[in-house]
DNA sequence: TATATTTGCATCGTGAACGATATAAATTAA
DNA sequence: TTAATTTATATCGTTCACGATGCAAATATA
């Protein structure tokens, strides 16, 4: 059959399947903390810079905000962040991190390292990082324009 | 902060976007036949062996099967393949392409040049695909084991 | 050959993703 | 300044992912 038809030949299978099984290795992590991987990008993003609004972090997270602000409602349940209309522009929302969510911080500090040692193997290592990080935000850069 | 904490130094996240904005590109191409990317999937395992109960379809796609038993249920409902119990086996469905599902092979052939061509750019070219692959290859190895 | 265990699949509940649509505030144009 | 348009967010419906659980068929063990 067709080389190209082959689930072995698609980049897109590669990538999503690293993306599915590199999460897994999150949650356990996470749910320790009551978390899941995608509010767990949200708090980085927070950490980062608090008091932002939906659609900002919702770019930050290459995301929309139809998928963003269900996130947040949730986080905002669990205590995470707080929710609030801007007074200088009635249609945004700011999302700010309370205690809780900002001391997740240190709490979850461990995490990048414990991730990290379980995808170093022969030829993802500190020396080839670089170069995949490169190749990676390439093809985000691309898709994005 | 922490350099570690930052968004920017996530390998997970960038395999996350990559493979969201990736299949974003598929999206279109694919719902004109009433796709859905992961039935694609699917069907590109059928393609190259037919005939084959839900838990090898799973492994393939390295998917449990409560997301797969369900998925095929749809591309049934579709008339994309027959599911039916084995008679060697009482426990096993076995997958089947209709000439609906076999058909599209065809139709649809244009789609991995069509997507390729999308991510073409400066550090992803024909002659680096091949480490990348190499390297998510590692990856996905590593994690399943 | 009964009983226990494993295997293959299905079901359920929850949380994403995402296209489509809605709504209100802000901005621009007439 | 009213009307048209744009912007920011929210809501809705459908389809994944996936942990947890259930169940029947097959296999192993006593």
């Amino acid at each position: 059959m067709e080389e190209n038809l082959k689930l072995d030949n698609q980049l897109c299978f590669r990538l999503y399947t690293a993306s599915r099984l590199l999460t897994q290795v999150y949650n356990p992590l996470l749910s320790e903390y009551g978390l899941t991987y995608p509010q767990y990008l949200a708090l980085m993003v927070l950490w980062e810079k608090d008091a932002m609004p939906v659609n900002d972090i919702a770019k930050k997270l290459f995301l929309e905000t139809n998928t963003v602000t269900p996130l947040l409602k949730r986080m905002e349940a669990e205590g995470l962040v707080t929710r609030d209309k801007s007074s200088n522009d009635g249609r945004q929302t700011i999302v700010r991190l309370t205690q809780k969510g900002y001391s997740l911080r240190e709490k979850l500090s461990f995490v990048p390292d414990k991730v990290g040692s379980a995808v170093i193997c022969e030829t993802v290592t500190p020396e080839t990082v670089p170069a995949l990080f490169k190749m990676l935000d390439d093809i985000i850069l691309r898709l994005k324009a």
